[in-house]
DNA sequence: TGACAGATCGTACAGCGTACGAGAATAGTA
DNA sequence: TACTATTCTCGTACGCTGTACGATCTGTCA
């Protein structure tokens, strides 16, 4: 057993590439992306700095590896159930997991070679959808509509300034509404006085949605 | 006229906020967000660095500012057609102005103060949508589930690393087949294979689940 | 024991955002 | 025209970043 692989296992003391890229995890969860460093994981990990790089190429690749991470706390479409309630859990859990992870989101675009959990989510939700009877090209379109609004959603969701209903009627209080002139927005006004009143759970919000983009999906499927 | 004013209007000689803004919009176009640095931008502007900041307090307003200039890029939604034609165009028109500036999308999740051509914008879809017979709660979600829709496919088209077919058919070969063994990906390989015979156009898949959402969306107007 | 490979990390470099404050340019007033 | 006040420009410096390089230390095997 070479000194590498002991230090694998032994988790509690010594490096390896799962606990350099978990603790980066933790640590971008405590403190956003901008807070994590090498120099900042390192310490967090009571290492060197550059001891991380014999673990991981780069800070980029750091980063893919977070992304996969993140993928594979997302459940994969059940095989047991219907499409429809199928990926109707997996987009819940997606979006639970992005809300948790608020960083997730942003680091998205800059990723391009999607990672192993990543590969294995997009094989269970095209093969959920091929075998609900959607042809290779629904399958796609069904694929882009769905990721489009989990992802988009999840984007807007992180880039909410509040996190609960109380924060949302302070800020609408004292930012929105005083730069929100009434008669030059009044619709705005009319949106913002509502959330206000009714309170805003993001929940309940994507579930809507969602719903609507999976009843609309339901009509692509070939067989019946 | 101050000077300030009077180097607002001589755009050639001088500074100004706008001319600093479009200057580092242009800079992000062509080499990317991360290669907009106050230095670099200040070089292009032909001035040092820390002169930016009598324009800009932080780099972070300047990114700001930087989104609503792409805000301002994005047609408002028309007031003369039904609210689908109009809808429909306001987002062909954001994800190709979010297609063109790829740089955008990633900087949306870290903006929390919308500008005022954000505004605008959000004031006229709300006020196309109420005015279609939407109620006050149904506009909400309507704007939830296109806007979620919009920046998620911008997000992912974002993150291709191809910008061609051909492109596409080469990274096909060489990069992502290599890497997904037919046993374990058989429906990944089968969408591989179909999207390199077929071609794949952005626009064209980007309009498929628009028509689709809009579509899902018809029955919540209120109104005939 | 000696040799070699794997692992650690101190130092250094170029680049970043920007605080500070000095100096130049301009505007307003007498 | 002369003096002052304000606006604008930017050189320098500080603490931070990712990481190239090479020295060192640890553990394995002959």
């Amino acid at each position: 057993m070479s000194a590498r692989e002991q230090r694998q296992v032994a988790s509690d003391t010594g490096l390896s590439k799962q606990r350099v890229v978990v603790e980066a995890f933790r640590l971008a969860d405590r403190e956003g992306v901008d807070g994590l460093s090498m120099r900042r994981l390192a310490g967090a990990l009571g290492a060197g700095a550059m001891s991380l790089y014999h673990y991981v190429a780069s800070k980029e690749e750091l980063l893919d590896a977070m992304i996969d991470v993140v993928f594979e706390e997302i459940e994969l479409p059940s095989e047991e159930t219907g499409w429809q309630p199928a990926m109707r859990r997996r987009a819940v859990s997606a979006r639970q997991v992005l809300a948790r992870h608020p960083w997730a989101i942003g680091l998205m675009e800059s990723r391009t070679s999607p990672g192993p959990a990543n590969l294995r989510h997009r094989e269970a939700v095209t093969a959920c959808l091929r075998r609900a009877g959607f042809s290779v090209v629904m399958a796609t379109h069904a694929n882009w509509l769905l990721d489009s609004y989990v992802y988009g959603f999840a984007l807007q969701e992180a880039s909410l300034p509040f996190d609960t209903a109380d924060e949302l009627a302070d800020l609408a209080e004292d930012v929105y509404l005083p730069q929100l002139p009434p008669d030059e927005f009044p619709y705005l006004n009319e949106s913002a006085a509502a959330l206000v009143a009714a309170g805003y759970d993001p929940a309940e919000e994507f579930i809507f949605g969602l719903d609507l983009v999976l009843a609309a999906l339901e009509p692509l499927r070939t067989s019946a």
